[in-house]
RNA sequence: GCGGGCGUGGCGGAAUGGCAGACGCGCCGGUCUUAGGAGCCGGUAUCUUUGAUGUAAGGGUUCAAGUCCCUUCGCCCGCACCA
């Protein structure tokens, strides 16, 4: 019988369905395991062959788990609020949510045609109200302990989008989705304080299993810095105050930098004989795009300030202030002490001005370059500094500072507060109302959830209001605090609001009374392996880990941190190498790839494509390869015979269930695989194969290829089904080879290959080396200076 | 500029410091066939082939280096005037 993919994994999917094998329960004799992957956002192009690679890889451990005997949760869900849908309705006159409920059928489908082990009976929705009401919730709580706070400032302005960005929503100066130019707008926007946990979210790692790469981006992200803060007492009276790294630097500081945003400024104008000239570079300043403000190697330009000086405080020196957009308002406090001799940036203005540099570091050159190293400079021109190195210097300064009163130590981070307000309708209303008297008035929580009303247009507009702007029905309510006249806020949440708490939701996806309950939360989490795209380390990870943190402080989440384990996989790019896009035509539909080839041979073509965490380019040859791989095993299973493991097969048997056992759970799918077609290679050497050790095979390959496995397993009668038994034990004893073929090297040179018996000793290994005849040829008439045995591998003979 | 990663056949990729190229694709040959673009079997790094040389280039450590160290080149990713 021909291996027939389309009817067997239409027939299981719709068994796993209807028996409900994959629902997770809340409670059981049996540990534990939580599995996510990121939950897709349902767009109009389907499904995207990149998706299966990361839900692959944790179906397999998910299944695998199941054999092992866990209770294992492995949810899906759709993250559906969004500017794509937003945009595809304007165009097209049709409402979000229908467009939502479109693409969610779809996507829907394709995920079941891939045949994944999800728990569809936890499926959720973050555009659901019911689901939304607790990301209102959540907000509410966030504003109750001050972490939520509306603030006027400069933030980034999609042109495109029409919509403010987060700072971690800009890539390169654009739009981290779009791609088009962002600007600056001053704006009143509601702000999430993620500052006030920056250190939790640089030390929590430390109890977190990781990749590198994800914890290392987090913290730079996070940038933290650590300085002292010094106040330069200035000929206007007011203390300028800076923040520095290099504080052991301080006597080299032969002017200072402002912002050209700084508001002491303002306060100064009338002791300014210049200005006009401030007033012409801070316009100028605010014209720049942040692209064009953060251009590297740009000229340095500035302005000096005429009228005010500053002092000193170590040396009593005046010196001149200037400013320049080189030192940015929303970092530090605005200023900087300038030390040309050692910074770089201050070496281009000094130079660029014709400032003073004086050495305070001796090491370098400073006539022609900063000096900035700090490892291996001596203190020079510095009073009490003099003779030190720069971290005893540091420590000195700071002391000094302090017991001065003109300076502390500092700790200073790059991450900034998240900007949480949209002005786009396709999100989640914030539940705030203005009132003239009371102010802003959070939503009682008995009115959640505030649903986001039917418009006519959701056209965004260019004065930044949000479509719901014009709902005068719906803006204009009453004040839940004095019952006057008041107005609702009419931004929305950003696209990450909903997925910052996703995977709490899972756990008890239908519960009314609270976002899950404690019993549920206390059972799953923390999630045990977390799958998904490096893309949203410092975006939906960060956020999401922000969230949890606060969560946990407020007694409603009971862990600290919400995933034990985070991974990354590489993305498919297109077949020339490209990454997938319509306009470059190079893009795989999922669709085609399972009508072809059936899903089985996706999901294990994905997994063989190559390293996990590499990208790779989707190759249509290469694919059969796995087509082929599978028919073969059907085609065995058609000769299977009675009886147990063959005793000259129980080896490679042992040896490839350790194999598989391992690699999964290294990420190492591509040779888990090729451990399995090399086993049934060996098997067709044999014609046939023993039903015992098909039981084995199947069990290994079922969790990459769960449909063919299923159907094997039903009609070589091995009783119930596949998911329900148990993964396969290896004895680490039995992998060991009877003999093995052992290279012979003389002076590292391979010479010969000998066969010898497992466990053999040095002696015995020496002499059958020796004994060869081509080894005889290499060592004839020298001597052995040396003899290297590594057991089971080689012989080196050392000869002269 | 700073930080991280990588560089292996025609291609995707394997190799706890211990036999480089597992496994797969492609290609070549054979077989079966009216036919083969299916299946099966065999082969497939290079060369001046009793041997020698090969993991971006050069140097080093070691009995032994794709793997460790140094220099250079190239590619990818992250951050980017963060004081």
């Amino acid at each position: 019988m021909a291996y027939d993919y389309q009817n067997i994994e239409k027939k299981w999917q719709k068994i796993w369905d209807e028996t409900g094998v994959f629902h997770a329960e809340n409670r059981s004799g049996k540990p534990a395991y939580y599995a996510l992957v990121e939950f897709p956002y349902p767009s109009g192009q389907g499904l995207h062959v990149g998706h299966p690679r990361s839900y692959t890889a944790l179906d397999i451990v998910a299944r695998k788990r199941r054999l092992e005997g866990y209770n294992v949760l492995y949810p899906m869900g759709w993250d559906a609020f969004g500017l794509p849908t937003e945009n595809f309705a304007i165009k097209n006159h049709i409402h979000p949510e229908i467009v939502t409920k479109q693409n969610v059928g779809r996507f829907k489908e394709q995920l079941k045609a891939l045949g994944f082990s999800f728990d569809w009976s936890r499926e959720i929705n973050t555009t659901d109200p019911s689901y939304y009401k607790w990301t209102q919730w959540i907000f509410l709580q966030l504003y109750k302990h001050g972490l939520a706070y509306k603030k006027e400032m400069a933030v980034n302005w999609c042109t495109s989008c029409k919509c403010v960005l987060a700072n971690e929503e800009v890539v390169n100066g654009v739009c981290e989705r779009c791609g088009s130019e962002v600007v600056r707008r001053v704006k009143s926007q509601w702000m999430l304080k993620i500052t006030a946990y920056a250190q939790r979210l640089i030390d929590d790692l430390d109890t977190v299993d990781y990749i590198d790469r994800v914890k290392t981006q987090q913290k730079n992200w996070i940038g933290r810095s650590t300085g002292a803060q010094v106040r330069f007492p200035t000929t206007a009276g007011d203390a300028l105050e800076i923040y520095t790294t290099r504080p052991d630097t301080l006597f080299g500081a032969t002017y200072m930098v402002m912002s050209p945003e700084h508001p002491l400024l303002e306060k100064w104008a009338g002791l300014l004989q210049n200005m006009d000239a401030v007033k012409d570079y801070q316009a100028a300043a605010a014209r720049k795009s942040d692209f064009e403000r953060s251009e590297v190697a740009k000229e340095k330009t500035g302005v000096r300030l005429e009228g005010v000086m500053a002092v000193n405080p170590v040396n009593d020196r005046q010196i001149p202030i200037f400013i320049s957009d080189y030192v940015l308002m929303s970092y530090g406090t605005g200023a900087i002490m300038a030390v040309p001799a050692h910074d770089t940036r201050d070496y281009d203005f000094a130079r660029a001005f014709n400032l003073p540099i004086i050495e305070v570091v001796a090491g370098g050159n400073v006539e022609q370059a900063a000096f900035t190293d700090c490892e291996t400079g001596t203190m020079v021109n510095s009073g009490l500094l003099n003779g030190l190195t720069v971290e005893e210097a540091k420590k000195k300064i700071i002391a000094y500072l302090e017991e001065k009163g003109i300076g502390e130590p500092k700790v200073n981070y790059k991450l900034r507060d998240w900007v949480f307000s949209r002005q786009r309708y396709w999100g989640e209303p914030i539940p705030m109302v203005y009132c003239e008297t009371c102010g802003w008035v959070p939503l009682p929580e008995s009115e959640l959830p505030l649903l986001l009303p039917a418009v006519d247009s959701y056209e965004p507009t260019d004065t930044g209001e949000s479509p719901l702007a014009k709902m005068a029905d719906w803006v204009n309510t009453k004040c839940p605090h004095c019952g006057g006249p008041a107005k609702r806020e009419t931004d929305t949440m950003p696209q990450w609001a909903g997925s910052s708490w996703y995977f709490l939701r899972y756990t008890d996806p239908h519960n009314d009374q609270a976002l899950a309950s404690r019993e549920a939360l206390d059972y799953w989490l923390p999630v045990n392996w977390y799958n998904g795209g490096m893309e949203h380390t410092t975006l939906h990870l960060l956020y999401s880990r922000f969230w949890h943190k606060f969560l946990f402080d407020i007694g409603v989440a009971p862990t600290s941190e919400p995933y034990a384990k985070r991974t990354s996989h590489g993305m498919i790019l297109g077949e020339n190498g490209e990454k997938m896009s319509k306009s470059k035509g190079n893009v795989v539909n999922p669709d085609d790839i399972v009508n072809q080839y059936g899903a089985d041979t996706m999901r294990l073509y994905e997994m063989f494509i190559g390293d996990f965490e590499k990208t790779a380019p989707w190759s249509s040859s290469s694919i059969k390869g796995c087509k082929r791989f599978l028919e073969r095993v059907w085609n065995l299973a058609e000769h299977m015979t009675e009886g147990g493991v063959r005793a000259e097969l129980e080896g490679a048997f042992h040896r490839t269930i350790r194999k598989v056992t391992e690699d999964i759970e290294d990420l190492k799918f591509n040779t888990a695989i090729a451990a399995m077609m090399a086993l049934l290679n060996e098997l067709d050497k044999t014609k046939t194969v023993t039903k015992e050790e098909l039981k084995l095979l199947i069990i290994l390959l079922n969790p990459f290829a769960p449909h063919i496995t299923e159907e094997i397993w039903v009609q070589k009668g091995f009783g119930g089904m596949l998911n329900q038994t148990e993964w396969p034990a290896y004895d680490e004893a039995k992998c060991a080879e009877d003999t093995v073929e052992a290279a012979v090297q003389v002076n590292g040179k391979l010479r010969a290959r000998i066969i010898l018996p497992a466990g053999c000793e040095k002696e015995e290994a020496l002499a059958a080396a020796k004994a060869d005849e081509k080894v005889g040829a290499a060592i004839n008439g020298k001597s052995i200076v040396k003899e290297i045995y590594v057991p089971g591998k080689l012989v080196n003979l050392v000869v002269k």
